[in-house]
DNA sequence: AGCACGCCGACT
DNA sequence: GTCGGCGTGCTC
């Protein structure tokens, strides 16, 4: 048995695995993420490494491969964490050891490193003078250089780097100049601070009752050594981010630092300037806009306690402090904290094990308005504990929500995108001079195609899913694979209005336009935010009334208060039900609910007018009351029919190809592979085309297995792999990749 | 990174 | 000869 380990130095050069001997005494006390102890270079020092690989063949000759003396226990780092971490991801969502390690160590730190190390002298001129002479004497050519260079800027301070780098001098004939005294090397230690922190430091709020009751309860529970998940599910507005600024303090005064994740850091400027004048300089942030080198300090200021508290999106939970106390994940629905690149690992059960792996636990803290199936199973079933928000605290009503059936527009003789009734309400509201928010749901525009008269949906017969609009004319499922013609009439109605629906906000904004001719009215889509700060820019115009009308895509829906905005319309709310996956009634639900929060944030009344053509689908209906109870109910027993998670599991195979058929074949092989070692109480869908068939030339294709037993994907994907990999190595996949998602959030 | 090896000039 | 500094290359 061998194993590769990676040395725990960080240098380029070492960094790559070298293969080690497993002693009898050591086989089965070693797996990968193992800290082992490793002799090392000539010398033989002994140092820490990681293992990453176990293999039954040496790829190094035998007799030069040393043999591991031991398994280090004891101490544990940030780094036996996160190695722990990347082999949990790597058995968890099938990546490589490679990958995990890639995501879950800091970026690379070749560039700007966060301690500057100076040379300067530690002599006076006249004797560096006499020194330097003796070095051309003795033809001593480094020193010679060194010397040189520190006597031509007497004032200046030299850079370690350039001493090492341009004027290659090694790292010992420096450490022998600074101990006989004639250089002294000094470092300095200094960060990017990406946001400059007001240092002012708020009161504390005051809760309310329910706020103070979940803060009692966590730390209640961390006393007593529990180390829970709860779940906290607040409507918008009713506070939730004070309960997290509580819960953090309570952490720190503990001397323990904190995690916070937020989806997207553009989205939710608000919340973030609330933890900074809460928490001054010890919070910092990480976005996506930071270079990799500020990035990299921000870990390192989190490694030697610079700060206390990091914000940022689900990368950020790999910040390496010393004693994480508590993880909050906040609009912990988002899809944007499921990983779409290898590992594709969920920020949720990553921070969960991580609690796990850490010596003294942490707490997890989810919020949502509008939970995620999962966790709201997981609160019912008992294994997070649910805390409800129920109060709205920054006052304001809720708005008045209204459902205009479409299919009942058409029937009136209505074709425009508008229903009567926002139209009233848009006019009305321009002759007040207050402000509409016009929403366009375009997710999962996958080209459904239904009936705009009676409002039927062209669905596979199989799969409860829409089926898809293809090219050629032909209608496809994305998850068996079934296919029919397009049809010109409505099987259900008879109708002839049979079309596919794709509306666009240009559509939308000139149809606005021609209604109402002395609108102003503001766009907002991937176009219009493409250039950078334009999204602030917009916002802030609409925020200072320069519009009547902000039309716009999801993006317009998170974030921002905006009190004179007291009319909300929403054009097409099924759109994203019928994109071909079995989450589209979650995130319709989601979508509607957040949108609808929008309106009547101020003291002014709202309203809010839903379009659709399914108005009696249950997740248009329990949006429109706001009721999240409604719709879960509906929800999971729709999951707990058809064996979805967060009932039961799957796991999505992805297969990638050059070849069409090729991929397919091997497609169906992994599926043959996994039949003939079939686990009880599996199922397995397709192969069928992904539901986006083709990216760059490459066909993608998938196998869906779903199972309760979530270590029985665990073990076809173990098989899987090793089928693939015994194929790589004979050279003969080269045009195939293959990956697996769990759970997956995001269709493939 | 850290270490050893081989090379080279300087000093005894 | 030997000593000490320097540069290079390797580490399973």
């Amino acid at each position: 048995m061998y194993a590769n380990v990676i040395i725990d130095i960080s240098h380029e050069k070492v960094d790559k695995p070298f293969q080690y001997k497993v002693p009898d005494k050591l086989t089965g006390k070693i797996d990968i993420g193992s800290p082992v102890v490793i002799p090392f270079g000539r010398g033989n020092t002994t140092r820490k490494g990681f293992v990453i690989e176990l293999t039954d063949e040496p790829n190094w000759d035998p007799a030069k491969i040393k043999e591991i003396i031991d398994v280090s226990d004891e101490v544990v780092s940030a780094q036996d964490i996160s190695m722990r971490l990347a082999a949990w991801m790597k058995r968890h969502y099938g990546s490589t050891m490679i990958a995990a390690l890639r995501t879950v160590l800091p970026a690379a730190k070749k560039q700007n490193r966060q301690v500057h190390k100076y040379i300067s002298l530690r002599m006076d001129l006249r004797q560096a003078r006499d020194l330097y002479n003796e070095c051309v004497r003795k033809k001593q050519k480094a020193r010679e250089r060194l010397l040189k260079e520190l006597l031509e800027n007497p004032e200046d301070r030299i850079p370690y780097e350039f001493v090492t780098g341009k004027l290659n001098i090694a790292s010992q004939t420096i450490k022998a100049l600074s101990d006989q005294g004639i250089i002294k090397v000094e470092s300095e230690e200094y960060y990017r601070k990406p946001v400059a922190a007001e240092s002012s430091r708020y009161g504390k709020a005051v809760l309310s009752d329910e706020q103070q009751h979940i803060v009692d309860t966590v730390k209640k529970d961390y006393d007593e050594g529990q180390r829970n998940t709860y779940l906290i599910h607040g409507i918008t507005g009713s506070g939730k981010t004070e309960v997290y600024i509580a819960l953090i303090d309570d952490v720190i005064k503990r001397g323990k630092q904190a995690i916070v994740l937020i989806p997207e850091i553009a989205l939710t400027y608000q919340t973030l300037m609330r933890f900074y004048r809460h928490f001054g300089d010890r919070v910092s942030v990480m976005n996506s806009t930071l270079s990799p080198g500020e990035k990299f300090d921000q870990m390192e200021r989190a490694r030697t306690g610079d700060i206390d508290i990091i914000i940022g999106p689900r990368s950020a939970l790999f910040t390496p402090f010393p004693n994480t106390g508590i993880i909050i994940i906040d609009e912990e629905h988002e899809s944007a904290y499921k990983s779409e690149t290898m590992p594709k690992y969920h920020a949720r059960e990553t921070a969960i094990e991580l609690s796990k792996l850490l010596p003294d636990g942490a707490a997890v803290v989810l919020g949502s308005a509008t939970p995620s199936l999962e966790s709201y199973y997981r609160a019912q079933t008992g294994e997070y504990k649910l805390f409800e928000l129920n109060r709205r605290l920054t006052g304001g009503t809720l708005p008045t929500v209204e459902i205009a059936d479409l299919r009942e527009e058409l029937r009136k003789g209505n074709r425009s995108i508008f229903s009567l009734r926002l139209q009233e309400l848009i006019e009305d509201r321009l002759s007040r001079g207050e402000q509409t928010m016009l929403f366009i749901n375009r997710r999962g525009l996958a080209g459904f195609v239904s009936c705009r008269s009676c409002g039927h949906v062209f669905k596979c017969p199989h799969c409860d899913v829409a089926l898809s609009e293809h090219r050629g004319g032909r209608l496809v499922c994305h998850y068996c694979g079934y296919e029919e013609p397009v049809k010109k009439i409505c099987p259900k109605c008879s109708s002839k209005y049979v079309s596919s629906f794709r509306a666009g906000t240009q559509q939308i904004e000139d149809e606005v336009k021609k209604f109402w001719p002395q609108a102003k009215v503001l766009r907002m889509d991937a176009d219009t935010t493409r250039a950078k700060g334009s999204y602030e820019k917009i916002l802030s115009a609409f925020a200072n009334k320069e519009a009547d009308v902000l039309v716009g895509t999801q993006m317009i829906v998170k974030g921002h208060d905006f009190p004179d905005v007291t009319l909300v319309g929403i054009l097409a709310a099924d759109m994203s039900l019928y994109a071909s996956d079995y989450r589209a009634s979650e995130r319709t639900f989601q979508l509607l609910t957040q949108a609808a929060g929008r309106a009547g944030r101020g003291d002014k009344k709202g309203n809010v007018i839903i379009q659709s053509y399914q108005p009696d689908h249950y997740s248009i209906i329990a949006a429109s009351k706001q009721d999240y109870k409604e719709f879960y109910d509906e929800e999971i027993a729709y999951r707990d029919l058809l064996s979805y998670p967060p009932v039961s599991h799957m796991m999505s195979v992805q297969i990638m190809s050059k070849d069409e058929e090729e991929g397919m074949a091997f497609a169906t092989k992994l599926r043959t592979l996994m039949e003939q070692r079939k686990l009880e109480g599996s199922v397995f869908i397709g192969p069928a085309a992904a539901s986006i068939g083709r990216i760059n030339d490459i066909y993608r294709m998938a196998v869906y297995v779903k199972m309760s037993d979530y270590q029985g994907l665990i073990y076809y994907k173990d098989l899987m792999e090793k089928y693939i990999r015994s194929l790589e190595d004979q050279g003969k996949l080269r045009y195939i990749s293959v990956q697996f998602d769990f759970d997956p959030v995001n269709g493939f």
